[in-house]
DNA sequence: AGAATAGTGTCTGTGAGACAGTATGGT
DNA sequence: ACCATACTGTCTCACAGACACTATTCT
């Protein structure tokens, strides 16, 4: 945008940090919320996948190559969590993180373990923190929305949408409630679910306006 | 943490950004949401106060050091906001910006001139983008907790109390409905404030749970 | 027919919006 | 006495929790 502007050397006198990303990559298996982690190669402890910011890329770019070269991850939209900046956190110099989330279908953590995010994740650096903050984003994006990072394929029934809600949550929804502050947010395809036991449920498709 | 750890030189191997945070500082004047602003001595444009991160430096103290220098401001407490990266935003080369926000009492913009937020600002950069940021993130904890930021010094009224809420809102709350709400998350001092016209109003401060 | 799941109707409690009415000071 | 402001009581509406009841399929 600024127009007259010329001293670039004065940004080559500040010493400049590292800017590294991490993300938590989250994703519903088994009815549980699980987020994908690697083992350090180096100090053999558990971290979340993330590398280090390359001259001209976006922080959302660095993180979808990370995750294409430590995982075989293609195809996400990462989202922006906090910056982690005390300094010393990490041993080997000046380095700021940038913390970033990714949610991914099921199958879709390839190369990294899924962990249950309930268990006391005693992953390395502050990343415990990050999937927290990863955590209780996501959290209040469902509270709101039905499936906003579209774990689940369309159509679906309420049924199916409650459960990866539930998972979400990592508690029980209430059946009633559910569908009643759903039900304006979707949209009736007319085709039945067939093939299960009792009566065969409505089939639906989330509005755009999601 | 991690121990065994020895490769300082590849850190350097990469091309590092600069880093620079900037800043809203927020506050309440007659009875407008308002955020300080600065004119640039180069650009002569309207912008926020920010500033590069210095080696050993965290972010909030780098924002510290910024309004200190720059305005004349002590004493706050910043959050951060966003990290913006698109490469080519500053034409001085390679520069993140880690957006964040300050509220300040209402005398306390010091050297900053202070703009009503309801004004489609125009300010450089990305500027007015983190404006909206900051109000947004403001209003949702003032929607929350009696004056989080504490911009109303102790004890107050109820009616002073939402009169500093109706100008973070940028709206009029319902009297009646803001008091029942605000209520349990308040302690009566059993004093009064006297002087004023009408049946004096009691004095309440914050509950420690804010 | 019976089991199993989907979906509806409705009662109750809670809290917001609305507004009338009461309390208590100043002038 | 009157006015201005603080505060209370209450009606209505919307929505969540709870739960009984109906609907429709498979076995």
């Amino acid at each position: 945008m600024a127009a007259t502007d010329r001293k670039p050397k004065t940004l080559a006198h500040y010493p400049r940090p590292s800017v590294a990303v991490d993300t938590a990559v989250l994703t519903v298996a088994d009815g549980q919320l699980c987020v994908g982690v690697l083992r350090d190669p180096r100090s053999a402890r558990l971290r979340l996948p993330g590398t280090f910011l390359h001259e001209g890329e976006t922080l959302a770019d660095a993180v979808r190559r990370s995750l294409r070269e430590k995982a075989g991850i293609e195809g996400v939209e990462p989202a922006q969590l906090h910056v982690f900046d005390a300094p010393g956190r990490d041993s080997r110099g000046w380095v700021l993180s940038v913390a970033h989330v990714a949610v991914v279908p099921a199958t879709g953590l390839r190369e990294l373990q899924p962990r249950a995010v309930t268990e006391a994740m005693g992953l390395d650096f502050d990343h415990d923190e990050i999937v927290r903050l990863a955590v209780s984003l996501l959290r209040a994006d469902y509270a709101e929305h039905p499936d906003p990072a579209r774990l689940l394929p369309e159509p679906f029934t309420v049924t199916a949408l409650r459960e990866v809600h539930d998972a979400v949550a990592g508690e029980r929804l209430l059946p009633d409630s559910f569908r009643r502050r759903m039900l304006p947010m979707l949209r009736r395809t007319g085709e039945l679910q067939r093939g299960g036991v009792g009566k065969p449920a409505a089939l639906y498709r989330r509005t755009t306006t999601s």
